[in-house]
DNA sequence: AAACGTCGTTGATGATCGTCAATTTTGCTC
DNA sequence: GAGCAAAATTGACGATCATCAACGACGTTT
């Protein structure tokens, strides 16, 4: 809407996520210009790490293709995936915001391109657009929500639920409908941490697999899921809600 | 400091929470007087309802006595106590700044005192007084982070080690050290809320609070709760850390 | 005082899970 | 393609948990 010329050179954040709306789109012409300044794109190979737990901020990511993990670990090795980044969502935000160190590592989950935004650009833009910082602010709001929705099904679904809970949320981001009306997805996690999302081992996790194999409601082969049907799946967690 | 006067009429907000900081000091004065208006002090018996789940949201709430849960129900009548919130926190602000109804009940844990600022007196004040809107920024990010921190503990502690975990920050809020260096407590929340806490069931809760008694680290008599060693408690957790 | 509901505790039992270990599979490097 | 390391699966076993049920304690109501 406002951007309406500058010459698409692909790779412009004016126009870039078209449909998804990121955090930057509403910038005005001088403060686009600030950001293109200030960014610098990277391409993600699986498992690289955008920014690590414990570093001190150096301004925040935008994700532009793939899907970026966030992570929380331990001294003892332990790692759990708090959540899930997708193409339009912002990351590193937090601890901008605090001026702090990461409390969270974030690391492309498979290929993936993800934009930095050095920190006296990101505080330059701040400070010239109050909206960008509500955008940030509706974003930790939904965070947050997000992780109280989590920490309900953790006190009150059993782990098979919530594994199937989960599925019916990748299968939602991931998901391909194939022609007989099934649905196929590539999981972008490994089952440990599938496991670790869960709240539970990694063990576990290939039993429930195996039993979701055998009720013939998803069929597993690596990271490749099939689910013949997604209202079977989404049955499962149905009979909670009316019981 | 910028309210030098106000001639102390001890329940102005100015005055309140001298030494914890609410989100309400920072105002200038002419705001102070805006506040002053849309401002109603509630007395709330113990399980009294600050706001419910569902209703829409008709301003924020500042706690200033006692303690406040935050508490997430389904239909089936499963009970998650999310949050607790105690003098100089706000409460409702998160389906204030969405503009939507409450995702959470808030009621008091004991008796506890709120202050009510309406819809209008807030917008208000957040149009006069950007910095508001950063506490609330910060209140929601700090949210998050004890959200991340909980679902860390969900997924790699026992349930005897999140109890454990719990009880020490519940010290650490409504402890008494004792003459003898022995800590003191009583409970802000029953049972069944503890079980919802650790993500298991009120059963399982007694059974662990019943080792925690046999393995004299921790007393209970109904909600009143006498740890010896407060240490020897503390290093429930430290073997996590370090094995 | 009696009746009632909620909360908390305790017991018994079957189901589930965590752990250790062995093995297979997968993905990557050389 | 061979070799290697990490991931994933499977089995066995003991520990823990969820569930159902019974019971006592407590506060409130009638």
């Amino acid at each position: 809407m406002a951007q309406s010329h500058t010459k698409a050179t692909s790779h412009t954040c004016a126009v870039c996520h078209v449909g998804r709306r990121s955090d930057w789109h509403d910038l005005d012409e001088t403060s686009l210009a600030v950001l293109e300044r200030g960014r610098r794109r990277r391409e993600l190979g699986s498992g690289e790490v955008v920014f690590a737990q414990g570093e001190r901020n150096d301004g925040v990511y935008c994700v532009s293709g793939g899907t970026v993990g966030i992570r929380r670990l331990d001294s003892n090795g332990n790692s759990v995936l708090l959540e899930l980044a997708y193409p339009g969502d912002t990351v590193g935000y937090r601890s901008f915001l605090t001026d702090s160190e990461h409390k969270t590592s974030a690391e492309a989950l498979g290929p993936s391109i993800v934009c930095h935004i050095d920190h006296a650009t990101v505080t330059a833009l701040l400070a010239a657009n109050p909206a960008l910082g509500l955008r940030f602010l509706k974003r930790s709001i939904g965070a947050l929500e997000d992780a109280h929705d989590t920490m309900f099904r953790q006190a009150t679904f059993s782990n098979r639920h919530k594994l199937v809970h989960l599925l019916l949320v990748l299968v939602g981001r991931h998901g391909h409908r194939l022609v007989n009306g099934s649905q196929s997805i590539e999981l972008p996690v490994s089952r440990r941490d599938l496991a670790s999302m869960v709240g539970t081992r990694h063990e576990t996790i290939s039993r429930i697999i195996g039993r979701l194999e055998t009720d013939g409601i998803a069929h597993f082969s690596g990271r490749q899921v099939m689910i013949p049907n997604v209202e079977a799946l989404a049955a499962e967690l149905d009979c909670l809600a009316s019981a």
